[in-house]
DNA sequence: GTACTGATTTTCT
DNA sequence: GAAAATCAGTACC
């Protein structure tokens, strides 16, 4: 199996353009619907996935994409997934980090806290490096054509595995 | 170091 | 038919 830690994220909400959401429900953004916990994965521009977390009640249609991970095991197995051996390279970026997580559209609305895809709390994880809440920078969101200007980008300051400053 | 381009396919208009 | 929440490689400074 495959563990990160979870160090940039952007949010998509109710009404906001650049949510899947927002021009309602589709074939593809079903899930987004859907109860919070569950996964949210499609296919961009036709190579690859991404990965987001359902928030929310149920008809909300809000989500978290997940934009990069800090390896912390299975590294072995990322490396040969993502075909390089530099760790930063391996989860930088919401294509790369299901690559190297072997996620593909099969993982569509599993749950996040039970089955093979999973989603823990820092609290949670007896590891050293979860104890310290880090500090959260909060930016303009990256890749998108609509509502650029809301800032709803989250990555940890000074994480060098995060996809850009 | 930064900038631009091609790859590739599902989905919705 | 066009757009899309991207990435890797190439060219150039």
């Amino acid at each position: 199996m495959t563990l990160g830690r979870i160090v940039e994220t952007e949010a998509y909400i109710s009404n906001d353009p650049a949510c899947h959401a927002f021009k309602g429900k589709t074939k593809r953004n079903n899930v987004l619907f859907g109860p919070g916990g569950h996964a949210y994965v499609y296919l961009i521009y036709g190579m690859y996935y991404c990965f987001n977390a359902v928030a929310g009640e149920v008809g909300s249609g809000q989500a978290v994409l997940i934009r990069a991970l800090e390896p912390i095991e299975g590294i072995s197995l990322m490396q040969e997934r993502r075909r390089t051996k530099d760790l930063r390279l391996l989860c930088n970026g919401p294509g790369k980090l299901t690559q190297a997580l072997g996620i593909d559209i099969s993982f569509n609305s599993a749950p996040l806290f039970d089955g093979p895809l999973q989603i823990w709390s820092a609290d949670g994880l007896d590891d050293h490096r979860m104890v310290q809440r880090p500090e959260v920078v909060q930016t303009t969101r990256i890749g998108i054509s609509q509502a650029k200007e809301l800032p709803l980008r989250f990555y940890l300051k000074d994480n060098i595995y995060i996809s850009r400053k």
